[in-house]
RNA sequence: GGGGAGGUGGCCGAGUGGUUGAAGGCGCUCGCCUGCUAAGUGAGUAAGGGGUUAACGCCCCUUCGAGGGUUCAAAUCCCUCCCUCUCCGCCA
């Protein structure tokens, strides 16, 4: 949420930056339904006041016929009061169901821009390899390794699903494994592992909820959610807490799975692991104070590049312009590997500072040294997205015979393994029929 | 899932209808005192919202797990829910 203050203040000011982000809010009806709640609540609590004293004359009254004579008093202003508090509640609800609905405003560095086209690719970094082969896309070469079954990903959980098989699944293992330690070793984060099925609030808190509902698994019967993003769970944490500045900055780093319900379309994004309805991810979350806010944002982007560098993958930086902020982002940059095979680019990380925007949505604060206190920044970016990351290994490491090169930083959490070829057959004997047996 | 106990301020812990926003203790802050420290001593020490002020501040409302109800008046009585502890059951 953005500042109710703000809104009422410079309204002008709240539109012109919502009109760089091409989004609707409603302002108009936020300023209206702010000043019915101010006078409402000036009305009713002049009368609550009045209805205190009273009670309190009630009290102490030695004369019955008093007595009685106040009660009925305050009995009438009980009435109006409830009347007042009901009104209340409506046009409090009312004006939070608005101010929901109001996306982050963009920060004063944001390029205005009318599209996604007018995104800006401020660097590439690394070599794009030049093969003497062609190169093959993901789902043929994993396909012909046996480390990705796409088809029984199919038959058990339906399109867009697909299961890691023998060395698929040990790589993807080993690098949530490596991008945890690089950064807790290496960029100070304290690794967290969190629920991936949590109620409502947490969702409004991290601004998935109202507006992204349709793309989330929603459990009815418990009214819970599975996580899009460790970001969910992760920003939840302190809320409703006041931190001690001493504290502050918190990093925190994650893997879980990330459940998106993704809308079907048709073409290339079908194709291989780049887009399903479940994917992996290591996740950075910073609850910071404001005054370090953008030096952090620029930390964090360090860090996740840091995971793209050490894999030796070729990669690009896209400044989001206005437009294609997301809802919750006051600025944001996109990082994009290269994928030979597929002969795209793939964003592998979305670096973003929300400012206080979460803070105000999930109430975390925090108390300056001797101050009041006050809502921090959040800041997060992915560390990486795993299939992603996967593909681009893959594409970018293969040889002409169709195996790939085991990244250098990977080795030491795959046995050194340096390549990964042609899968072993499976259940091919009694041996492995017998250890079936007697697992549970 | 069933039974029992309980959820009060930064922490511990009183408090069963009205001067209790909440005793007492601990912690913390500022001051006094004592060569230093410890001890002692005085004062202060929740959050949110509304109003007022140039500002310091002042006034008012709300909040004792959450929501609803009874009452002139609720931390205190009633209902629902959540959470914690505990016994039993079940279980990776």
């Amino acid at each position: 949420m953005i500042d109710l203050h703000l809104i009422r203040t410079q309204p002008d000011y709240v539109r012109a930056q919502i009109a760089r982000l091409h989004a609707d809010a409603p302002i108009d009806e936020i300023i209206a339904l702010d000043g019915q709640r101010r006078d409402l609540i000036g009305e009713a609590e002049a009368l609550k006041a009045q209805r205190n004293a009273g009670s309190k004359a009630v009290g102490r009254a030695k004369d019955p016929t008093e007595r009685e004579r106040l009660k009925d008093e305050m009995r009438a202003l009980g009435d109006r009061i409830g009347e007042l508090d009901d009104r209340l509640r409506t046009v409090d609800d009312a004006l939070l169901q608005a101010q929901l609905r109001v996306p982050n405003l963009p920060a004063e560095q944001v390029p205005d821009g009318a599209s996604e086209d007018d995104n800006i690719v401020t660097a590439e970094i690394g070599e794009r390899r030049v093969f003497d082969f062609a190169p093959q896309p993901h789902w043929d070469l994993a396909e012909k390794l046996g480390i990705i079954d796409f088809e029984r990903g199919v038959k058990v959980a339906g399109t867009r699903n697909y299961i890691l098989r023998g060395d698929g699944a040990r790589l993807q293992r080993a690098l949530i494994t490596w991008m945890l330690d690089l950064h807790t070793r290496e960029h100070g984060y304290q690794e967290v592992y969190p629920p991936f099925l949590v109620p409502s609030p947490m969702l409004y808190g991290n601004g998935s909820l109202p507006k992204f509902a349709d793309t989330l698994f929603h459990d009815a019967e418990e009214d819970k959610w599975l996580i899009p993003t460790a970001e969910v769970p992760i920003t939840n944490m302190y809320r409703d807490e006041i931190l001690d500045e001493a504290i502050l900055p918190i990093y925190h780093v994650a893997y879980t799975p990330c459940f998106r319900r993704e809308q079907l379309s048709g073409g290339r994004d079908v194709r291989g692991i780049k887009r399903g309805f479940q994917f992996d991810k290591v996740e950075m979350v910073k609850f910071v104070t404001p005054e370090t806010s953008d030096e952090e944002y620029q930390k964090l982007q360090a860090d996740a590049e840091a995971v793209l560098r050490a894999l030796g993958l070729p990669y690009r930086i896209l400044q989001i312009c206005a437009a294609d902020l997301s809802f919750t982002a006051a600025n944001k940059v996109d990082l994009e590997v290269w994928a030979p095979g597929s002969d795209e680019w793939l964003e592998v990380s979305s670096v973003a500072t929300f400012h206080d925007f979460q803070a105000r949505r999930a109430n975390l604060r925090y108390r300056p040294t001797g101050g009041r206190p006050q809502y921090l920044h959040t800041l997060n970016g992915s560390g990486l997205a795993l299939p992603r990351v996967m593909i681009a290994i893959m594409e970018n490491y293969q040889n002409a015979d169709g195996t790939f090169a085991v990244p250098d930083v990977l080795r030491p959490y795959l046995r050194d393994q340096e390549e990964i070829g042609v899968q072993p057959p499976v259940g091919n004997g009694a041996r492995d029929l017998a250890g079936l047996a007697t697992v549970q």
